[in-house]
DNA sequence: CTGAAAGCGCTTACAG
DNA sequence: CTGAAAGCGCTTACAG
């Protein structure tokens, strides 16, 4: 069996409400005690068992992440930030991949994995605001990204709009006209593919360049999807001088399929980026990205989640955070 | 306050053993007790508190996972596909990041981190056989990767030495006299730096090739790595007609340089990597590689844990899994 | 088949 | 500053 703190409280000849106050660094405790505690905890090699201070306490010290796939590798870029941040805290990350179904986001919010863990950082792709509202139970949810954009919740997000703006407005300055939206429908104003489509529509309003829906084409934000969907342009013959791959992933797919159809990047078709993802220092060309300052989504999440936790976070709203971002201008896109 | 078992036993009329009969599906319960029980949870929208199970019963059905750095393309990837394989057995999947550094290999290994985990699927980096023997507790702890081989552990690996040298064969057979290895030094014979090495010793050793240690340069395995190691590769001028990277991230780091540099790949220098991450597919020139069989590990290495854990592996030795490989021949090596 | 009781190993009022 | 006791919500022998 394992060591308890029975067994320390006997060893150190004092009551066990001693021994957890030592552990808890109660500060009214004679030296003398404490070190009669410690020297026992170490001579048996005590370790508290977790499970038994998170039923009694209510806390567990670990932070819930819900996100669709762990392998897409923004996800794991960000996941890895997070961990290193809550660790630093003294917690530990459960992750939960989603698969961007319902309802896997669904008891995600509401269901055992929930209840093991303080608080939750939350990816949502599919559900809306009022069944999150409805579901999230008491502990405290931070949502990560902006499919839904709601006072109600504390969120962390960057800026989609004017990131998007910047660079649109930097393809155009580079004499692109005809430039392809790769990850969103033309309808779409809301979620990372609507708001980034706004910040294209706006750069080009502002150049005077006319909106052409043709031009933007839906895809899964993986680089297969990306792919795809320019051999689909391609083959429809739809000229176009730039794309503009919503996240890194899809918009290295696309590059890749432009480069073996023996489209010159930058000279034929400019590519341009989202994410500035590791691997988008390293493609050849190497890629013209948005960076979306992860970093600091990564201590912001995780600090706004854990103050919630303990208390010291207590606006009665939802606390917006907005990352900055950079413009990494690289030779995809000059 | 949240639903106990204590409510639900209330409410149906019966005591709490039967509330637990039925949650765990014992099997000689009257149909209408059984009945009345489940109306009852219904009812109150009761469920489980894993806490508590878990303090009493002594199983968590966690699954920890130690690796060194979650945003590594290949440990992302193989991360997700063990979460979602010990998802389908009911396990979750609880992640820490060694960082490749000792202490934190040890902690994970001993730690609180082992406790809330019913058992451990360990990649290690740093620590030696015996300490990992002398630590390793009482749960079950099966080996991922080849740092420690080790006849006491389970381990599930892949066939390095082979599948080295099935690489180093297809290089050598375009002909490719001078492969610089990247990601080992000549010294090294074990671990999967020293395993993919002495594959690539055989195949030149079977083609009457000599064995140059100038073409093997050790390099963390990373992207920024692998291009800083061919950067002093072409300061040295040291010729060489080939590159084997010991993993892919270092093998795109590597082509990355070389095309910068105004290298042709492969026409000057063939690029060849380990790992098959869906990025290789996707770079262009696409990379050249070894499939390692990572759904196989997998499923191998959870399914092994598992079994050990609800005693249906009873082996007194260590099983040894070794999944198998392809290479993939694309266009960086064709 | 079902019930009453003990106990997993902690933390937390409550006394003193 | 410290002790004795209760209780977090389950599961598991032990009776019946």
């Amino acid at each position: 069996m394992a060591v308890t703190m029975n067994d320390v409280a006997r060893l150190a000849g004092v009551s066990l409400k001693t021994v957890s106050n030592v552990l808890n660094d109660y500060e009214f405790i004679r030296p003398a005690t404490k070190q009669k505690v410690l020297d026992a905890i170490d001579e048996l090699g005590y370790e508290a068992n977790l499970t038994a201070r998170s039923l009694r306490s209510g806390k567990s010290r670990m932070l819930g992440l819900v996100l669709s796939d762990l392998s897409a590798p923004y996800y794991a870029e960000l996941a890895s930030r997070l961990m290193s941040v809550a660790s630093a805290r003294g917690y530990r990350v459960l992750v939960e991949q989603s698969a961007a179904l319902e309802e896997n986001e669904l008891s995600a919010l509401h269901g055992p994995f929930r209840q093991l863990t303080d608080g939750l950082l939350f990816t949502p792709l599919r559900l809306d605001p009022d069944t999150v509202a409805g579901r999230r139970g008491s502990k405290p949810l931070v949502m990560l990204g902006e499919h839904i954009q709601d006072p109600r919740f504390d969120t962390v997000t960057m800026k989609n709009v004017r990131a998007a703006q910047a660079m649109t407005a930097h393809l155009l300055a580079g004499g692109r006209r005809r430039i392809a939206v790769i990850g969103a429908s033309a309808g779409d104003s809301t979620g990372s593919p609507g708001l980034r489509l706004t910040g294209y529509r706006r750069a080009l309003d502002e150049a005077g360049v006319g909106f052409e829906p043709a031009l933007i084409v839906p895809s899964e934000w993986r680089r297969d999807a990306g792919a795809s969907v320019v051999e689909a342009l391609l083959d429809r013959a739809v000229p176009f001088d730039a794309v503009f791959g919503l996240n890194d992933a899809l918009a290295l797919g696309a590059m890749h399929e432009l480069l073996i159809r023996g489209v010159k990047v930058p000279q034929d078709v400019a590519v341009a980026g989202f994410d500035d993802i590791d691997e988008a220092r390293f493609a050849s060309p190497s890629l013209t990205t948005v960076a979306p300052g992860m970093q600091e989504i990564a201590e912001r999440s995780v600090g706004l989640l854990i103050d919630r936790i303990e208390g010291k976070e207590k606006s009665d709203e939802g606390v917006h955070v907005e990352a900055g971002f950079e413009l990494r201008i690289r030779s995809s896109a000059p």
